[in-house]
DNA sequence: CCGCCGTTTGGACGAATGTCAAGATTTTCC
DNA sequence: GGAAAATCTTGACATTCGTCCAAACGGCGG
């Protein structure tokens, strides 16, 4: 039998999930690097110590091993975010850091954000990565809206957007500075701190 | 000789240049369909009357071929909107007008942004496309700026942004209802219609 | 020590890719 | 009408892709 058993491991620690774990971040690298189109299986295997047959052993196919790769993404992702709106005492300075944080995310990783664009644009292309992809998004809105609403309540105001539209603002802002950023342009983190600052007060009265 | 002859014809009317369109139009129409990443020279030559190998007789190689498709959309593109702003009379009227028109734009014609937003995203991995899909972007930025301008003076005050964040602002409200759109969600368009009448407010003061 | 079982390797496969060249076909011009 | 140029088809090439398989490896219980 060359396929991964059905039934799993009787081994305290799973080292299954543990490679599964180490591959799919491995590919992450790759992906993050060349972006999906250009990005093989092989190619995900040159980034580890394994060669390419393993990826079969631990995933059914190319689908399922992307589809592992932003489900994993995703676990980073909420995870760093989650601590966030933290000790602010004005509105002023929660936008302050709050812009500074997405600038410093930009600043720090702009491959990984680069990476999610692209397999959020190809999860219109195939629907198997969807879910996962509407996924992230939520739990990014989620994120945006906190510091909207924290920063409403510390205005001693309320919202005047849903939190949908308040992700795509935030969004709009951070993908136009990543692009510029990636295109060699010095001023983008700095725009992009100016313009979320600003943004705070336009979505609360 | 298979290749492109070096000097072209002196026929008056140029059919090289008809018949690049021509193809670069099919190719678009491919890549609508697949995407970037799933679109080989075959199956665009099957969205054509014409066989494989003549694309190379017209592009000297893929790179070439797309990049030509990229400043193709954006003629369409351009041409599209720079029609636009027009006769509202009050900034209510303009505010509505763009949002039906940025609606009405998503809803018939969706497979197109997604290519958009996907060769958009290519450019970040794909050098030979970022100066093209650059210059859509900055066409597209003084379309949203246009309108927001307009609207500052019919409501007689300024834009307290800048036209990239404003376009910014705009475009991650338009992906965003692409996204849903494409997700099967019904509300999209609508939401997209509020989100951008509302934005306007927001931008001056 | 052997044999078992999970793991890993490396090679093979068929299909698909971008590219190219040789020939057939059509158009153009004298 | 016929030669020359432009256009188009066809088939081939080397490479790469995802997938699969047979064999080898390695640790552990008997």
């Amino acid at each position: 039998m060359t396929s991964a058993p059905a039934v799993r491991r009787r081994t305290p620690a799973d080292k299954f999930e543990d490679r599964r774990r180490e591959l799919a971040d491995a590919a992450l690298l790759a992906l993050a690097d060349l972006g999906y189109a250009r990005t093989s299986l092989r190619t995900i295997a040159e980034h580890t110590k394994y060669s390419h047959g393993l990826l079969h052993y631990y995933f059914a196919d190319k689908v399922e091993l992307i589809t592992y790769c932003v489900r994993r993404y995703k676990a980073a992702c909420v995870q760093r975010y989650e601590g966030g709106v933290g000790d602010a005492a004005t509105p002023g300075e929660l936008a302050i850091a709050c812009a500074d944080g997405l600038a410093a995310a930009l600043g720090e990783a702009p491959l990984m954000h680069r990476m999610w664009y692209d397999l959020r644009t190809q999860s219109l292309y195939e629907p198997a990565f969807r879910e996962d992809v509407a996924e992230i998004d939520e739990s990014l809105r989620d994120m945006i809206w906190r510091n909207v609403s924290a920063y409403a309540a510390l205005a001693a105001s309320e919202p005047t957007c849903s939190p949908t539209d308040a992700y795509a603002l935030f969004d709009g802002l951070f993908q136009q500075a990543l692009l510029r950023h990636l295109s060699g342009e010095e001023s983008a983190l700095d725009d992009l701190r100016r313009g979320v600052r600003e943004l705070f007060p336009r979505l609360v009265a």
